[in-house]
DNA sequence: GATAATGAATTGTTGAACAATTCTGCAATA
DNA sequence: TATTGCAGAATTGTTCAACAATTCATTATC
C-alpha cells in the first residue's frame, strides 16, 4: 500500500488550491492591497466599527485580519487606541535597506550556478521597467524595479527568501508614498539595473554584487533625503 | 518647547515596558515558550476548546493568539481542522539554513567596523557554550550555539535582522526536537565557533565568513541526515 | 491659558449561538 | 477482508451582544 506513487506528490502540490481561505484572510488581502497601492495612506486610523461596517464582517473577524497585517508590519497596533496604517520613519527605511542589502548581495554573489530561468527573470524585470519608462508610467517603473530586486533575491532559490522579500518590498511601498517625484526617484536606476542584469547573465557575480552594493548606497541616501524633507 | 531633550528619548525607550500587552499576546508568549522548549511536540493538535479551558481564555482570544503563532510559523493552521504544532520537513530545514547562510555570512563579511560590543558578544556566546559543554548540559550547548549565530547576525546592526534571526532560530528548535543525540550534534561545533569568533575579533572578516560557509555545509548535511532517518 | 473633571466613544474580552465542515463509527457491499 | 456510504457527533468559522477598561473630547474651574 505504501508504494511510492508518483501521482500522490502530484496531487499534494495542488492541495493549496483546494484550501478555501478564511474570511479574515480575504479581508486582510483586501486591506493589504489598498495599503500597498496607497488608497489607505500611512497614518490612517482603521476603526473596527467603520471598517467592519464597510466590509460587512464582524469585529472579531476584522480583528483577526488586523493581527495578520500588524504582523506583516503594514499596520501598527496601539493598545486601546486602535490600528493605523504604518508610518515609516527614516530609521525604518534605513533598516529596510540594510537587510535587503544583506539578502540581495549575498544571493547574487552565490548565484554562480542558479537555474537559467531565474537569471532570465532578472532580465525580464529590467525590460518591463524600461517599457514602463518609455510610456512614462513612473509608478509602474517603481513596481518593475521591485520585481527586479525580487528576482535578484530569488536567485537564492529559497521560498523563504522569496517570502521575506515580498514582505520587505510591500513595506517599502509605504515609504514610496511620501515621494512626490516618482520619476526622479525611479528613472535613474533603469540603466544600473540593466548593467547588473547583464553582469549576472555573463556570470560575473562578484562584479554584479559590487554594483548592487553601490546601488544601495545611492538609493538609500536619496530616499532618506526625500524622507527627511518631510520631517520625521 | 521642541528643544531636543535627551530624557525624551530615554523615556521613549521605556515606553514598550509600559504598554500592557493584550491577553492574546500573553497567551501566544506562553504557547511559544512551550513549543520552543518541546513541551508541545511537533504535530500536536491544539484544540480551541481544551486549550481555551486550560488557559482560561475565550475562544476568540485564543484564536488571536493562534494567528500570531501561525504567522511565526510555529503553528500551522488547517481550515476547519484546527492548528497543529508545525512539523518541519527536511526541505524546510534546508531552506532555513539557506536564508541563515545568506544573512549570517553577509553580516560577518561587512562587519569590518562593527561596534566593539557586538564583537564581544560573539565571543561571549562561544564561551557560554564551552561552559555548558564542560557541564555536559547539551541542550544548553545548543542554546548557546544559537546565541552565537544570533550574535553573528547582530553584527549587521539591524533590528530587523535581529528579529528575523530570532524567528528563524525559534523555528529551528522544532527541528532539534527530532534529534535524539544532542551531544553528537552540538559538541563538534564548539571548536569551529571559537575559531570563527577569533577571526572576527582579529578583523579577518572574509576568512570568518568562509569558515562560516563551511559550517553551514556541514551542519545542514548532518541535520538533514538525522532528519531523513526518521522518515518523511 | 493651563489644568482637572466629566461623559462619550472606542477598544479588549467574554460567552453564546448557529452554520459549515470534518471526524467517527457502523452498516452495507463487493 | 477491504472499501464505500451514511448518519450523528465533534470541531471550527463567523456573527452578535454585552460589559469592562481605556482613551478621547468637552466643559468647567482656577
Amino acid at each position: 500500500m505504501t508504494t511510492t506513487d508518483a501521482w500522490e506528490d502530484l496531487l499534494a502540490a495542488d492541495r493549496s488550491l483546494l484550501d478555501r481561505t478564511s474570511t479574515a484572510e480575504r479581508v486582510s488581502d483586501v486591506l493589504r492591497q489598498r495599503i500597498i497601492e496607497g488608497a489607505l495612506a500611512p497614518g490612517t486610523r482603521l476603526s473596527e466599527e467603520s471598517a467592519g461596517r464597510a466590509l460587512a464582517v464582524s469585529r472579531n473577524t476584522l480583528r483577526e485580519a488586523f493581527r495578520l497585517l500588524v504582523h506583516e508590519r503594514l499596520l501598527v497596533h496601539e493598545f486601546h487606541r486602535g490600528v493605523f496604517v504604518r508610518v515609516l520613519t527614516a530609521e525604518d527605511v534605513v533598516d529596510l535597506y540594510r537587510i535587503r542589502r544583506l539578502l540581495e548581495t549575498s544571493a547574487v554573489r552565490r548565484a554562480t550556478d542558479a537555474p537559467r530561468e531565474l537569471v532570465v527573470a532578472v532580465g525580464d524585470a529590467v525590460s518591463r521597467g524600461e517599457q514602463a519608462a518609455t510610456g512614462s508610467r513612473w509608478w509602474d517603473v517603481g513596481t518593475a524595479n521591485m520585481l527586479f530586486h525580487q528576482a535578484l533575491a530569488a536567485l537564492a532559490g529559497s521560498p523563504r527568501v522569496d517570502e521575506t522579500m515580498r514582505q520587505l518590498l510591500a513595506e517599502l511601498r509605504l515609504a514610496f508614498h511620501v515621494m512626490s517625484r516618482p520619476r526622479e526617484f525611479h528613472e535613474p536606476y533603469l540603466e544600473l539595473n540593466r548593467a547588473i542584469a547583464d553582469l549576472i547573465d555573463a556570470g560575473a557575480m562578484e562584479d554584479a554584487a559590487a554594483r548592487l552594493d553601490d546601488y544601495f548606497d545611492e538609493a538609500e541616501r536619496q530616499l532618506v533625503d526625500a524622507y527627511r524633507a518631510y520631517g520625521t
